[in-house]
DNA sequence: GCGATCAGGT
DNA sequence: CACACCTGATCGC
């Protein structure tokens, strides 16, 4: 739980995620996320009375927080004091002293921090120094590389603190397995229960809090099958979620709530009631999320553990991990770090002891040597990780630092086609030459790393190969992406999404993050994928075998899954779903695997408005998976979506789409195209500018207009 | 009656 | 395990 209190020691004039006593006379507010922790005071009668005497005093936040904030009618009297900032875009706010006159200005940005819907950071620069506050997040290693707002240039941004989210800063929590790890985990758990029979139900155990909307929206992608929740009002303008959720509770998968939901669930009864269906009891099993970590050498790292008969803990966290924390911070290095979040039994003198070492004072001492051949590899001098950077610098630091893929060292995206000269910050050739590898590129690399630089991993190393032939099998190409095109073309576009097109929207991030995701593992933590079918994704905390009902098909399919959880993602490299009528939804997709702003981007018109797109779901925290458009359109087709009619034909057809796709990750795709740091991707869906095209794109440069402006509607890209 | 706080629960 | 949240009791305004 956050304490903390709401201002920076830079700029005191703003208060963010608390609103109580002496915030109570800031400037300007910032929200990070709708959640009530960071919330406090922001409906309170006092804060109340101040706004209704105050034109200029705003709340700043994403359009997705703005969203859900107002969904609920107790804050609605900030309704005219809410000012929404796209994410990813630098915007300047005057602090007016509204009895003195006195003013001050500040530049925000919003960054993704990856927690839950709307979720984000901000990056405050004004005359007192650059000022990054977390919030809470959830970012993958590297994820920090690939914020380009978080560079000037070249370089990291010179910044001064950061306020950081230390739910997990203690060694003990070194390593949480990824959001694409967990969600494939729940996933299988999910598909071998619903798929015994039409009675086979699951209870997702999920608390009151944003965050899991991602969980809901992939399981109904992949499976077919709606979410029934409580309440769906809130995301009533984001289509890509509520299209994957139902209040109508007769549907295979549960995430209903009652405040007695466990005596419910004793008594064979879901939260919403249901316990039978046409006279047929249900067979109920019940998967919480819940956070589950592993320390530095414990290699064990099952997302699934049976709790009981018919229950399950599956591993699901909002925040970032030690090793992730380390990362993160050891990236941006700035001179002073505060800790937003004591975890449990320590003390802020010891977290900060901990986060100290990766600051700049501390560093200073140690700063990593220059090794000219390295150039061509690296962009920021100042990211050094271990593993490959032991090639190109010497570094002290490196043994106190967890591993670091490769790729995410070279996951700067911003450059990936020949355009790159559009690119705002980064122009020099080094860095363009650097960039030319796609942020997910780190997973073969990751995988390549792992088994090179530790002792333990072997089964990774076919990872890295398989992404890169699969990627250039132009057949596998042009299948699935018929498949995905009739899907993209029926299914999304509801009236909701065509009438809501500038409301917050969800498609992408997800997306980004399962990249992201499975490029944090470190040495010790293959992705499931990539252990392929060595690795159970369950446990059995009772000691329990995997018995009866689920077990037997758990025991077999559990390592088939694995297995193919790891063809599938190669098997997903051959799956490059490109039409020209799906380019825009496909490389807006690409586009928001965090690989964002890239010369892809620009070249396709990618706009602001996806760009924004992007940066929301990034906001999110949340992702929506390939399959979605597949479940989309099948379940368009399947109109009404009786849940009740026979699910078969659509888990076929599903099951066909997921052989040819099973990992969501369109930007792997594409990113295991770019296979070298040295070549200039060619990248499938992308196209040659046409001349006029160019000219245009360069004259905006010249004049220096933010050239991600043009409009080109995400809406419209699924179309 | 309302909000803030705490304890206890999921 | 933690998290985010809810409920209920108590206190003060």
């Amino acid at each position: 739980m956050s304490r903390f209190g709401g201002r920076l020691r830079e700029y005191p004039w703003v208060s963010i995620d608390r609103f109580d006593r002496h915030n109570l006379r800031a400037r300007a507010y910032f929200l990070s996320h709708c959640h009530k922790d960071h919330m406090k005071g922001l409906r309170a009668p006092a804060l109340k009375r101040r706004l209704e005497c105050s034109l200029k005093v705003n709340l700043y936040c994403s359009p997705v927080t703005k969203e859900l904030l107002l969904t609920s009618s107790k804050y609605k009297f900030w309704e005219n004091h809410i000012v929404t900032l796209e994410v990813e875009t630098p915007t300047q706010i005057s602090l007016v002293d509204e009895t003195s006159g006195e003013k001050e200005d500040i530049e925000v940005t919003l960054l993704p921090a990856g927690h839950c819907p709307g979720s984000v950071m901000f990056l405050f620069q004004g005359e007192n120094g650059t000022v990054l506050y977390t919030g809470d997040f959830r970012l993958a290693k590297g994820e920090a590389a690939r914020m380009e707002l978080l560079h000037s240039g070249t370089r990291v941004k010179d910044i001064q603190s950061v306020y950081l989210d230390t739910t997990f800063c203690d060694p003990k929590f070194y390593h949480i397995p990824s959001r694409e790890e967990c969600l494939n985990g729940i996933l299988e758990l999910v598909r071998n229960w619903t798929t015994l029979s039409r009675y086979h139900v699951v209870w997702l155990n999920c608390k009151a809090a944003y965050g899991y909307e991602y969980l809901f929206t992939n399981l109904s992608e992949e499976l077919g099958i709606k979410v029934h929740v409580n309440k769906l009002d809130m995301f009533k303008n984001m289509p890509e979620i509520l299209y994957h959720i139902t209040t109508d509770q007769n549907t295979q998968i549960h995430a209903c709530r009652h405040p007695r939901d466990d005596d419910y669930f004793r008594g064979n009864r879901l939260p919403c009631g249901m316990t039978s269906q046409n006279g047929t009891p249900l067979h109920i099993i019940t998967i919480k999320p819940s956070t589950m970590w592993f320390g530095e050498r414990n290699k064990k790292t099952n997302v699934i553990v049976r709790t009981g008969e018919s229950s399950y803990r599956a591993c699901f966290s909002f925040h970032s991990s030690y090793s992730e924390i380390k990362d993160f911070l050891s990236y941006i290095c700035p001179v002073n770090v505060y800790p937003n979040v004591l975890p449990l039994g320590l003390t802020e003198d010891k977290v900060v002891e901990i986060l100290k070492p990766l600051c700049r004072s501390y560093r200073r001492n140690t700063e990593p040597k220059y090794k000219p051949l390295g150039t061509l590899k690296r962009v920021h001098k100042t990211h050094f990780s271990d593993t490959d950077e032991d090639d190109l610098f010497d570094t002290e630091l490196t043994s106190v630092r967890p591993k670091i893929p490769k790729q995410q060292t070279k996951s700067r995206p911003f450059k990936t086609l020949p355009c790159g000269n559009a690119e705002r910050t980064n122009e020099n050739t080094e860095s363009y030459k650097v960039t030319t590898t796609y942020t997910s590129h780190k997973i073969d690399f990751m995988d390549c790393e792992e088994s090179n630089d530790d002792d333990d991993e072997e089964e990774e190393e076919s990872e890295q190969n398989t992404v890169e032939v699969l990627s250039h099998d132009p057949d596998a190409t042009s299948n699935s992406s018929g498949k995905k095109h009739s899907v993209l073309s029926s299914g999304v576009a509801s009236d909701q999404e065509e009438s809501n097109a500038h409301l917050p929207r969800w498609d992408a991030f997800f997306k980004c993050n399962r990249i992201d995701e499975s490029s944090e593992n470190e040495d010790n933590f293959p992705s499931s994928a990539e252990a392929g079918g060595s690795q159970s994704l369950f446990s059995d905390s009772d000691g329990v075998s995997d018995s009866t009902h689920i077990s037997s098909q758990n025991s077999s399919q559990s390592t088939h899954i694995s297995e193919q959880g790891s063809q599938g993602w190669d098997s997903q490299m051959d799956t490059v779903l490109i039409t020209s009528q799906e380019r825009n939804a496909f490389e807006f997709s690409c586009f928001n695997k965090g690989g964002s702003r890239t010369g892809v981007s620009i070249l396709h018109e990618t706009t602001k408005d996806n760009q924004a797109e992007n940066s929301r779901w990034k906001a999110m925290g949340q992702n929506q998976s390939y399959a979605y458009d597949a479940v989309h359109d099948l379940k368009s087709k399947d109109t009404e979506e009786d849940t009740e009619t026979d699910n078969t034909q659509i888990q076929d057809v599903l099951l066909e789409v997921n052989d040819n796709s099973r990992t969501p990750d369109l930007e792997l795709k594409k990113d295991s195209q770019s296979s070298s740091d040295f070549e200039i991707p060619l990248t499938p869906d992308a196209e040659l500018p046409q001349p006029d095209k160019l000219h245009f794109l360069y004259k905006k440069l010249a004049a220096g207009e933010n050239i991600l402006n043009e409009k080109i509607s995400p809406e419209n890209s699924f179309k």
